[in-house]
DNA sequence: TTTAAATTTTAGACAAGACTAAAAATTTAT
DNA sequence: ATAAATTTTTAGTCTTGTCTAAAATTTAAA
């Protein structure tokens, strides 16, 4: 069971966290929840107590791969809702955040499934942002990071945001090019290591390969 | 401010002293509450410091008009959630009760008023119970129990009374569901047992089904 | 590289809401 | 009317999530 509180706080993380699932200092989550350090201190125990991020002191949280889910979950509840606002409520788009802000804490698998289903699948909400899917994956329009791909999921190389010698001889050598189609067969949360498919070959990478290629999801 | 507790606290107290606002014991409350009779006094001390309650040691507790109005704002919320989840998002009548718990808490004019108008101002719960206005009024009906019509005669569906899973879902095994036409085909007086025709079928019903079931006579 | 500054953690405290055990008040029964 | 049973309240404790103040660690600067 994961509250209210830990909910809140593990969107913060993930949010300073963004694309790159970067370590997220104490005083930035502080901030964020607009509350002191000592006060983020203590939830990020628990949070790492159940697994949610992973922490060594002083050195901040990322986001275990349990602590992204939960935190997406919040996510696309937020934004569904924000959606019903403005498109069944007559909401405009700066009135719809405070009360999404409770609305995304409801826990019902049916109601977020159904409401999805009652909205028509919609992929953006008001303010342009993705709307992830049940499992967690975003499909978002522009190139991302191959660190940012969920588990099962699959997409296309666009290009490389390291482009020196060795990083384009190692992707030569494993039959990476533009346009190679990826799958993510598995993640690891703990040195964010996968395992990917590539033309019925499995290819296992580190994170520095994953922060530097760039996909887009067809 | 109100919090979530109270807010609870104060919907049970209403329910309890019903109609007539008669004084609620401690031992009562804490029993709908599922919690210790001493939890109970120690939040009808805070409802009583914020004027939700007249409370006199040992003597039980009354709502005050502020403390109606609160608790009437929460089973309007409740009840017009019910019939979103039940109308629009395809929630049968024995699923909405848990998930309703929680949206009657959502703090918003604003989301009220507009779910209010996108569901067309129900006047009633898809249990038949009468949705109160903005104001706290109620609309009653002239809904009846079942066991009060006649043989021969015919009625509407419109509510039930007991509205605990197991009879909503009997209800729903036999196809009687709101809206739907019944008519007494013979009553037993021993044992007030009824048979009834839906739908061109007959089913046999017991007096617990007769007395808690609400009919109108179009 | 050693000190100063900033960050982070610990320790101790508090409020809300719940609990247990025991005391006080009320109600029921003999 | 008095004892017994029940109800209600009090007192003290616990958990969650917050705070302040102080100590520990890391980072920046001289």
């Amino acid at each position: 069971m994961v509250t209210l509180s830990e909910e809140n706080y593990l969107k913060a993380i993930y949010h300073l966290a963004k694309q790159d699932n970067t370590s997220v200092s104490t005083n930035a989550i502080a901030q964020k929840m607009q509350t002191k350090a000592s006060s983020a201190t203590d939830m990020i125990k628990k949070l790492s107590e159940k697994g949610h991020v992973e922490y060594q002191k002083y050195k901040g949280v990322k986001l275990t791969e349990k602590g992204r889910l939960a935190a997406v979950s919040v996510i696309r509840k937020h934004r569904l809702w924000e959606v019903f606002l403005v498109k069944k409520l007559n909401f405009s788009w700066d009135e719809v955040h405070e009360v999404a802000e409770q609305l995304e804490h409801i826990k019902s698998d049916k109601l977020t499934q159904q409401l999805d289903a009652f909205l028509e699948y919609p992929k953006e909400d008001p303010h342009g942002d993705s709307i992830p899917d049940a499992d967690g994956n975003f499909y978002p329009t522009k190139k991302i990071l191959l660190a940012q791909i969920g588990k099962n999921q699959s997409c296309i190389c666009v290009g490389v945001k390291d482009s020196t010698t060795d990083f384009l001889q190692y992707l030569d050598k494993h039959n990476i090019a533009l346009g190679t189609k990826i799958k993510v067969i598995s993640k690891e949360s703990f040195d964010e290591s996968m395992t990917l498919k590539i033309n019925k070959t499995e290819l296992a990478i580190s994170k520095e390969v994953a922060y530097n290629l760039f996909v887009k999801i067809n």
